[in-house]
Order: C-alpha cells, then structure tokens, then sequence
DNA sequence: TACTAAGGTGAACAAATGTTTACCTAAATA
DNA sequence: TATTTAGGTAAACATTTGTTCACCTTAGTA
C-alpha cells in the first residue's frame, strides 16, 4: 500500500465511515457535499488515486454506488465480542453460567485487543467516581496495577470494585464513597487477588 | 417479524447474499435479472411488502442502491458504526468535519437501531447524574422526550445535554450540578430544537 | 362465482449518478 | 524559474436507477 496524502486519506476514512454507518459506500457527490466540495471532479481524482494506489475498488464504469474500500483492517473485524461475565459485589466471584449475562460487540480499537472482559457492578461503594449500580465495567485482565487504578480484586472468594493503593506492608482498597470504610489487606494474603483493571464503562440510561 | 412468501423470502435472501459479496445491496434492475424477470415494478412490489413487514429498510426516495436488510441474526450485522460527530458544549452545534472524530462499533442491540449517535460531552453540568467531562453519551435522535429524560438540545445553535422538564407555558433544562443554573426556554422559541435523547454512556479511564 | 393478494409485463418519466473536459490555483520540486 | 502534482470549479452529457401506472394471470378465499 503506497503512501497516501493528508486529503486522499481524509477521504477514504469518510468512506469507510459512512459505509459502516449506511451498509453501502457514498456516491461521488455525497463524498463532494461531505467535504464541501461545488464539484465531484476534486473527488473523482482523488479517487482515481486512490484506486491506482490500491486503497480502492470501483465499481464497473458507470454503475452507481459501488466503491469499495481495499484496507485489510476492515471495520468488520474490529467488532469482537466481549463477554459480561458476571457482577462484582454480588457474592461469590465465580464465572459461573448462570451469572452470565451474554455478551456485546464492542469496537476492539476502543475496548483494548487484549483479555479483556464486562462486569455489571453492584453497589454505591465507588459512586464518587462516577461509577453506579447497574453501570457495566469493562476490565482488562492484570495482575499487575499502579496506585490509583480501579482494580477487581478478590477477597476469599468475594469480588469487589475498589481503587487500589500499595501501601508499606499492605494494600489499600479504597472505596469512592465517603460512608465507606476502606478494606486493608496484608500483602502476602493468600486469599487476595488482582483480577484485572478497570478501563472502561457503559451504560444505559 | 411478519410471516414472508416464498418469492419475499428468495427476494430478502438475494439482497443479502449480494450485500455480503459486494460490500453493496443489489438495485431493483439487478433484482429483477438475477431473478430472470423482465421488469422493476414486480421487484418493487415485493421490496414494498419486505419493508412494511419490517425486514428491510429502502433507502431515501430516489436515492439509488440503497437497500438495507433489518434481519437481526448473524453477529456481525448486529456491530454497527455509530459517528461520534463532536462535543456538546463545546460551541456551535454542527456537524462540521473538523469535530468528527471517527466512529465506534458498538452492538446495536445495547445501542439501538434507530437513528443514533455519540457525543463527547464537554463540562461538569450533569456531574450529579454520574456524567463526566469526557464520556461519550448514546444520542438516540429523536424530538420527543418526558419529563425528567436527558436530551441534547439546541439553543440558539448552541448544543446543551440537560434534563428535561416541560412547565406550564416554558421548558426547563436542569443542570445536574447543583452550582449552575436551570435554563428557561419558551415553549414556541425558534431558537430551540431537541436533537435527541441521551440513551447510554461510554467512558474510557 | 366474485374478489383479493401476489407477482409479473411493458413502458415512460424524473432524478440520481458517473464521467469527462477545460480551466484555475497553490505548493513542491527540478 | 519552469514544471509537475494535487486538488478544486463549472458545466455538460450519458447512463443508471428508482418509481409509477395500467394491465395481466394465477391461486386462494369468502
């Protein structure tokens, strides 16, 4: 694939935009009204361009609205689905079946290519950080973590959502509500672990 | 989803075959010769019946190769490019190229199948309803909304999320941030249009 | 039997759409 | 400085495409 000018990329990125939204490429003179462009000739050559370049199928001569965007990272495979495994400050933490609630496609650009998983939380205990009962986390599985994270930890068996300090001897889990107390946990607890991190949220008002 | 004729359903499985192949639907002559007809108006008459049966979707009036099947079965038609088309309090609210910043994939059963957008919001007015500087909200575009709903609105080309409240003879758009105040708009203000409803919520840490 | 629904023909029309040409400007390069 | 490349305007033309109307046939139903 050959190098491509700040514009002719500029374009193809609005094809492939309004194909993901529209299920079907634009017309030559919706790409020009896009770009505020009075003639589909600019766009006609930045297509022949793009074409030559590679970047990009056109349809037979004369048929309408048949581009085709060549890239081999195509919008279709950045859809992966993550699962929403369960819920944390539900009781037990365990993948079991029955908490789970299915699964959601979701942008891997955005959501991480990693091991990487939804928990729906419970609970008020880190509504100072904006996160609500009933919002979805999307958590990154990692054992490793830096203070001030937002981890799902494991304490015997029990999941929680905390924000997450190492202190001298101990860890810190503080909740982000104030009638809350935090949990302190020596550091050699065998019955503690790092789940993962928490990187994002979703929710449905 | 309605029961479909044996012709509807060749007819619905053609479009979709074709999508799938080319990246792009059929259009109603190509319909009628891949089926060996000889004419459009048999085509159009089983595209109409598809669409009030809920099937497919036809494009705008005119507009050309424009078809979209609305079956919700296979995974990957359920991961859908929603446009983030800018901020809300950020300026003036158009959807200029400058403030597009791309597209996110998300599963359109969680996000909806109507005509639905993300918004990066700007500012600390709906902090109390847990929505920060920075997340993106899932506008659902509509004009229509109850009391107590959140919305985007207009006000004089200025866009706003606020919840909503109709009064006796005003609209009252609420802050949740109990440092600002509630906006009071006339009923009949040409100035003032609701874009649409705040859906859902994303939010990367 | 009469009516309705489904689906096909033929034809015409209007609009959408692709394409091309000539010309222009600005920026980069030889 | 002259040339080339990139990208824009304006306009015209031809073809593609959607749509509609009148009419027809067949099968199923009241």
């Amino acid at each position: 694939m050959q190098e491509l000018t700040d514009k002719q990329q500029q374009v193809l990125d609005a094809i492939k935009e309004f194909q993901g939204i529209n299920g079907f490429p634009p017309t030559v003179r919706e790409l020009a009204e896009y770009f505020g462009q009075a003639s589909t000739a600019g766009i006609h050559k930045i297509l022949k361009a793009l074409e030559s370049k590679g970047h990009l199928r056109k349809g037979d001569k004369g048929k309408s609205r048949s581009l085709g965007v060549l890239d081999d990272d195509p919008a279709a495979f950045r859809a992966r689905a993550y699962p929403i495994v369960g819920h944390v400050q539900a009781g037990p933490f365990q993948l079991a079946v029955e908490d789970r609630e299915g699964e959601l496609l979701l942008d891997s650009d955005w959501a991480g290519h990693g091991e990487t998983f939804l928990l729906r939380v419970r609970g008020h205990s880190m509504i100072d950080a904006d996160i609500r009962d009933g919002d979805m986390v999307l958590v990154e599985k990692t054992q490793q973590c830096h203070n001030g994270d937002i981890v799902i930890a494991l304490l015997e068996d029990e999941a929680t959502v905390k924000r997450f300090f190492k202190e001298k001897d101990r860890i810190r889990l503080q909740p982000e509500n104030p009638t809350m107390q935090a949990i302190y946990v020596p550091k050699d607890d065998p019955g503690f672990r790092i789940i993962g991190k928490v990187k994002g949220l979703l929710r449905k008002f």
